[in-house]
Formats: structure tokens, sequence, C-alpha cells
DNA sequence: TTTCCATATTGTCTTGGACAGAAGTGGCTT
DNA sequence: AAGCCACTTCTGTCCAAGACAATATGGAAA
């Protein structure tokens, strides 16, 4: 599955631009510039930033790890292989099983056919629940490990995500019937734009007999509380995947708490929330799909009870 | 079909929270304040600033004034009012054909199931390439004049996008075959969010009997340059919604052209390019679903020529 | 061990100046 | 008229350097 990208070593990318790819926000490339030295990147005629393919890069494994627990302080004067060496190290196990492998393969090769074939027979095999916790998460989880080791390009993450897609919404469609309560309201907040996992959440709510009112991604707030008694939801579910930081996050979850009724559940999932101490007053946090399964269990028992 | 935004009227935004919610940046926020006066937040103790409720409300409709056309300068000191009845008096007084007025009701009437089977029911009628090229291109264009004039909610227009997007990618999955030649690689570039253009297209193409590789949105011109031999295309079609510029439209395609072999075409479609005059050297604008079938019909002819 | 507090680190907000690129305007030619 | 070019105005984004809130760390006390 090796596959070299491509990258026009000598490009370069204004602030802007690094702040869409690296998620890190200008004010926060300007500071670390300021006080660690890292990223200096050279001038344009109007002495605005221009960085290079190699910053971008080290940019982004800094953000991984930083993700991951590390501080920025620590890590910053790193070397790029240096960094790539501490992510290695924090997974022991370097190969994904194989079922997993073979699809990445399919993926890498550039078969796009066989790709779609294999997912769907996937689908065929486990069932919507299994294929979705199993299969669509272990791809997630491997092809972010290939992005990083650089051995997959754009293009094929593209087509991964673009296959899924077709096979989840095909079939959250074949699935009959309208589901019983509670019906949840599923979206995520402006910024957040990864669609793969907002879909999982509602083919697993779809799986487990719930009602999901989908929004897809980047709904404002004010939108989500209007939409809230028109949809007559029971519960609102947001997903924030890393591309958020946690406090964004947090934050977002608690806006959304003091705009809506209490009798009106406030859920948040996904991976910027993952290492989160403790939720919002108010607020679940749902830290893996079984945990959602368990918080849809819990609403139903206690709803009804009155 | 009224839509009422219900806000509490005492809460507080910091800067943050105004650039989720409205999608307007800090700096452009800050910059309004020093040249037009507004917003005028009320600071807190630390002089940051907190913007009110009514403050947001009227950020929010300037942004679809904006994205109406309006400019900033002419618009921003006039009251909420006063942009509310200029949003309203952009309402056209014509009616969107039965059909689609009983979808559009049964949208903004927030019944979602009601909603995806009449699509299902429209699309079992026609046929795909009818409902895509009939059905779903109207729907496009008369919640397009509905947001302009305020009658549609934020949420509702999302509900269509998933709706919509669930039904196509579900046509498009169940179709069997591979397909035949062009093969075609379809995509946007970056800044071009737009999903369901490119989905009928693939729609099309796929009821067409072409062979079609999709990269959903937003793929970088050099990956796009290094997916066509990876994926053996043909052709590489680009959709620009009118969110984009006409002059970028063409910039994008011509970069394209001067990147790929002179064997690969490039076709480039949407609203930002239905009133483009000439395209550039050696690209192809198609202005309509009818071109573009066309386009695959000559393609096959000059090829089984050779 | 757990809890709590002082200290260090880190991200976000501040101001006011600058300027590129888009949009609008006017005059000329076809 | 309609296209086209040059000129002006408008508008979003970038800059620097300072400040401080929020979070994490590390050590002392319970």
């Amino acid at each position: 599955m090796e596959t070299a990208v491509d990258l026009p070593d000598d490009a370069l990318y204004n602030i802007a631009a690094v702040e869409r790819d690296t998620g890190l926000s200008k004010d926060t490339l300007r500071v670390w510039e300021r006080r660690y030295g890292f990223p200096a990147p050279v001038r344009d005629q109007h002495d605005e930033r221009l960085y290079s393919t190699g910053q971008l890069e080290k940019l982004r494994l800094l953000r991984l790890l930083i993700d991951y627990g590390h501080r920025p302080g620590k890590i910053i004067n790193q070397s790029n292989a240096e960094l790539a060496q501490l992510i290695a190290s924090r997974a022991p196990e370097q190969t994904p099983p194989a079922d997993i492998a073979a699809l990445l393969d399919l993926l890498t090769s550039h078969d796009a056919d066989g790709f779609r074939n294999a997912l769907l027979q996937a689908l065929m095999k486990q069932g919507l629940l299994r294929f979705v916790t199993e299969t669509v998460a272990a791809l997630n989880h491997w092809i972010g490990e290939a992005w990083i080791a650089g051995k997959i390009a754009v293009f094929d993450e593209h087509l991964y995500s673009e296959h899924v897609q077709n096979i989840l919404r095909n079939a959250i469609i074949a699935q009959p019937g309208r589901g019983s309560a509670p019906r949840v309201l599923l979206t995520s907040l402006p910024g957040e734009k990864h669609r793969i996992g907002l879909l999982m959440v509602e083919a697993v709510l779809i799986a487990e007999g719930g009602a999901c009112v989908a929004l897809g991604t980047e709904t404002p707030v004010i939108d989500i509380k209007n939409a809230v008694p028109a949809y007559r939801a029971d519960v609102v579910a947001l997903s924030f995947s890393s591309a958020f930081t946690q406090n964004a996050a947090l934050a977002g979850l608690s806006e959304l708490r003091t705009l809506l009724p209490d009798s009106i559940e406030v859920w948040g999932g996904g991976g910027a929330l993952a290492r989160a101490r403790k939720a919002p007053a108010g607020t679940l946090l749902l830290r893996s799909f079984d945990d959602m399964r368990y918080a849809l269990e819990r609403w139903r028992v206690e709803r009804a009870q009155r």
C-alpha cells in the first residue's frame, strides 16, 4: 500500500491556507512563530507569510501529537523525523487487521469498483451495526494513520469518503419504518465538516430503532435551536471531530444547553471530546458508540417511567 | 411557511461565538466596527467584546443580503426592520408548479418522512434521469428563491440537502455494472462546497451509461492532476456553483488545462459558468445537462473513429 | 493516595495601520 | 447598444506586539 504522495516541494501556502489545512488558527500560527521560532515562513513582497510544504507537514504532525496530549513547547523544535518517530512509538501495533488491510489495498491501488464491492460485501455480511462500528470505524482509524505516514493520496481519501457516504446513505434510506422515540436531531456546528462521523451515528441510531433527523454538517446553533420544536426532537446530538479543539466543542455544547429547554437532552461525541474530563452541566458526553446505545436505552427507560 | 427566529433577549456572545454563528470572521467584525460603527458591542471587565442578541440578528440579516449581492457599506446602517423589508422585497411573485409546490410544502411543514417518501415516489415515477433534470433541478431553483425571500428556515434547507443526497447516492449505488467509456473524473475546486450539483452530474452520467470517479468537493488542482493517471480518467469535469465568481471558475479551468496532457478533456459547468461567453482554450463549457449528454456522445463518436 | 494552590504554559483577544483584489464607474471604440 | 479598458472605491485579510484568561503542571498539605 505504498503510495508516493506527489506534493510539489516548492509550493507555498499563505496563512489562511495553512489555517484551513492544519486547523491551527492564524493567531496561534503567529504566536508560535513569535515564541518558539517555528514556523518561520518566508515573506512575499508585502511581508505576508508564505509557508513551505515541509512546514505544513510538520504543523500537521504537531497538531496530531498535541491532540494526543503532548504540549507544543516541548515538541515544537524537534525535526519532522523525530516527530514521526514519536507518533510511530505511540502505536505499537503497526499493521491493520487483514480484512481492513485488504480494503486499504483496494483503495490505494485505485480500484474504485473493487473497493465499492468489498464494502458492500462487508455490509451484507456484518449487518449495518457491525459494519459501522467495526469496519468503518477501523477504516477511519487506519486511513488516518496512513495519512500521517504519507502513504495515502489526497484523492484516494476523497474517494473513500464518497464511497462510504454512498453506502451508508444507501443503508439509511433502505431502513424501513420511522423508528421510535427518542427522536434525535443530529448535526455538527459551523467549522465541523466531517460528514462520515455523522452518517455513522445516524446509521447506528437507525439500527437501534431510533428516529433521526439529520441536518448534515455546520448548522449554526440558533438554527439548531429553532429546528428542535419544528421537528419535535427529544435529543440534540452533535459530532465534533478532532478538527475541532476541545474547548470549542465544550463551548458549543454549553451554548446549546442554555438555549434549549431542560426537557431536551444535549449529547456530544467525537474525537475532540474523547479526552474531555467532564461534560458541561446538563449535557452528556458519548465516548463510544456503545455509550450512545446506553444513552438511548437510558432515555427510553426514564421516559417510560413518567 | 413563515419562520420566526426566536432568541433569548438578554444573552451576550463573545467574538468567537459570533464568528461561529454568523460566518463573519473576527477581523471582519472588528473592521466593520471601526469603519461603520456597527456592530458596537459592549465590553466586559477586560475590554473584550460582548455582542447582544439584536446585533447578532442584524449581522445574520446583513450576511444574507451580502450573499445576495448587496454591499456592506450601503446597508449596514439600516435598522433590522428595514433590512427585513429589503429581504422581503426580493421575493418574486412567481409561484412554482404544483408538484414542486407540494414538495416544498412538505419540507416547510417539517414533515421529514413525508418529504422523503414524496421524493422517492417521484424518482420511481420519473426514472433517474428525469428525476434529476426536472424535479431536483426545479427544487434547487425554488428553494433558492424561498431562501432569498426568507421564507425557508436554514434547517429545512439542511434537511433538504441531506435527503436529496440520500436518494441520489442510493440511486447511484443501485446502478448495476461499471459503465463504459469515457471515464469521467468528477469533483470541484477548493472553495466550492455544493455537493448536490456534483451528485446530479454523477447520476446523469451513470444514467447515460458512463463511468464516473467521484471525488466529492474541494479537491486541490494538484491532486486532481495526480488522480487522472491513477484512475485512468478520460475526462475531468468540474462543477462551479454561483458561490464561485465566473473569473475564478474560468481561471481554475485554465490552470487544470495546463496541468493535464492534451488527451484528457476538461469540462466545466454550473451556475458560475452559465453566463460565460467562451471557454478557455482546450476546455468545454456545459451549460445544461443536455450539453453534457451531447459532449458524452461526441467523445464516444470521436474516439470510435480512431 | 487525594486535594489544593502556586506557577508555567498556551491560546485568544486587543489596537490601528496597511494593502490586494473585487466591485463599481465612466469613457472610448466597435 | 454592447463590449472593453482604465480608474476609483470598497472591503476583507494581513501585520505587530502587548495583554490576559484558561488550562496544565508540579509540589505541598491533608
